[in-house]
DNA sequence: CGATAAATTGACCGATTTTTGACTTTTAGA
DNA sequence: TCTAAAAGTCAAAAATCGGTCAATTTATCG
C-alpha cells in the first residue's frame, strides 16, 4: 500500500507541483489548504505531512502542535526564513525536520522518503516492556499476565498503556480523557468508568490482584 | 526554573488572589493592568498568559492578537458571558483556552497545569512543599504530619493550602470562601465554620497540637 | 449486507462529601 | 451580670462521585 502524505499549504501552484510529484514518486496525496482542512484531512491517517508554516492566514506552529496531538507521523515544515529561533519553536511544536525554500524536487522527495523509512524502521522494532509480571507488547498492542493474555480493546489498552506508563500518578478522568482520546470530553464522563470497569475485571480475572485504585474526587492510578 | 505566567487584569482584588494561588503552587507571576503594561512585560517571556477579555479599558481580543503576534505560549481567557461567538473569536484572535467566571483556583490551577503540561514536558513544577512537619503534596493533594496522613477532603485540603501558604495572616469567612469556592459565598456562612472544625478534629487527631487560630471578630489563622 | 464486538450512553444505587439549619457555647462590651 | 454578636457543635439533608447494569450506538470483519 502507498504512503498517504498530506500536503498543507495555502498556495495552489505549489501544492499542485508537490502533489504530481510525489505520486509520481509512488505516494498517495492530499492537500489542505488552510487549518480547517488540515484537521479533518487528518482522518486519512497520513504517513507524512507536509506543512508550511509561512502561510499568512494561519499560525502553523499552532496548527503544527493541533496535528502532533492527533497523529504520531513525521511532520516536515516547508519554510522561507529559517533562524536558530524558528528551529527550536518549531521542534517545540512537534515537528521532525525543515525543507528550507528553495528546494527542488528531488532534494524533498529524498527527504520524504528517509523520513518513511526511519518511521518503517521504528515500527518494525517489536516494543516490549514487562513490569509487575505484565508483559507488554506495544507493537502488537497485547499484554499478558505471565503465560495469559488479557484480551484488552483498544480503548481499554490505551488505558491501561497510560495509567502503567505512569503508575502511582492520579489522573482523573478528564486527563485520562485527553491522553487516551487526545482531546477534552465533557466533564463527568460514563465512559472512563465503564472502562476503568472492564478493565478491572479482566485484570481480576488472570491476575487474582487489583491495580487500579480509586482515589475518591481525584481519579484513578495504577499502584505499584 | 518556575513556570512564569503573567495575569492581564484590572480588578486588583482578584490579580492579587490568582496571583498568590500560582505562586503557591510554584509559579513565578507577573501582573499586568493594562494594554501597555501588557505589552512590555511580554519581554518577561512568560510560559502562560492569563487574560481576562472583559475589561472596560481595552479591547481584550485586540490585545490577545497583538501578544500573540509576539509570543507562542498559551492564553487563556478570563471571561464571564461565553458564547459560541465569543469563543470563535478567541480562538482567531490566537486564543488557547477560556476559564468562565465563576471559576475555582483548583479549577484555574488544573486549566494553568494541563496547558503548560501539554505545551512542553518540563517538570520543574515543584510539587511537594513541607513546613512545620508537614509535608504537602500538590499533586497529589495530600498531606502528611511526619509518617500519618491526614485524609483530608477535596475543600479541607483547599482551605488548609491556602491557609498553610499565607501563615500568620488573619482571612475572614469571606475571603476564605472567595479564594477556594472561587466566588462570593454569603456573609455569615456556617459551611467555613463547619469545614474548620472538621479540619481541626484531624489536624489535632493527628498531631496533638492546634494549628489554626481564631482571631475573635476578624476570622482564621494559620500559626507558625 | 448482516453478524459480531466494541464503545458509549443513560439510569440507578450506595458511599462520601458538602452544605444546611437548629442549637449551644463563648466572647466583648454595656 | 446581662446581652447580642460571633463562633462552635451536631445531625440530617442535599449534592457529588464512583460503581454497576442494561440498552443503544458505533466500528469491524466476513
Amino acid at each position: 500500500m502507498a504512503h498517504k502524505i498530506l500536503i498543507v499549504d495555502d498556495e495552489k501552484m505549489l501544492t499542485e507541483l508537490l502533489s504530481s510529484h510525489l505520486q509520481a514518486c509512488g505516494y498517495e496525496t492530499f492537500v489542505a489548504e488552510d487549518a480547517q482542512q488540515a484537521i479533518s484531512m487528518l482522518t486519512t491517517y497520513p504517513d507524512l505531512i507536509l506543512l508550511d508554516i509561512s502561510m499568512p492566514e494561519m499560525d502553523g506552529l499552532e496548527l503544527c502542535k493541533i496535528i502532533r496531538n492527533n497523529v504520531i507521523c513525521p511532520i516536515l515544515f516547508l519554510t522561507a526564513r529559517i533562524t536558530e529561533q524558528d528551529k527550536i519553536n518549531g521542534l517545540q511544536a512537534g515537528g521532525d525536520d525543515y525543507i528550507t525554500k528553495p528546494f527542488s524536487l528531488q532534494e524533498l522527495s529524498a527527504r520524504v522518503a528517509a523520513h518513511l523509512r526511519r518511521d518503517e524502521r521504528s515500527k518494525c522494532t517489536p516494543k516490549i516492556v514487562s513490569s509487575q509480571g505484565f508483559i507488554v507488547n506495544l507493537a502488537e498492542r497485547k499484554i499478558f499476565y505471565g503465560e495469559t493474555e488479557l484480551n484488552l480493546s483498544n480503548r481499554e489498552f490505551d488505558i491501561v498503556e497510560f495509567l502503567m506508563c505512569h503508575a502511582n500518578q492520579i489522573f482523573d478522568k478528564e486527563r485520562i480523557y485527553e491522553a487516551v482520546w487526545g482531546f477534552h470530553g465533557e466533564g463527568d464522563s460514563n465512559v472512563i468508568k465503564e472502562h476503568i470497569r472492564k478493565i478491572r475485571n479482566k485484570l481480576t480475572d488472570a491476575t487474582g490482584k487489583e491495580y487500579i485504585e480509586t482515589v475518591w474526587g481525584m481519579g484513578y492510578r495504577w499502584k505499584k
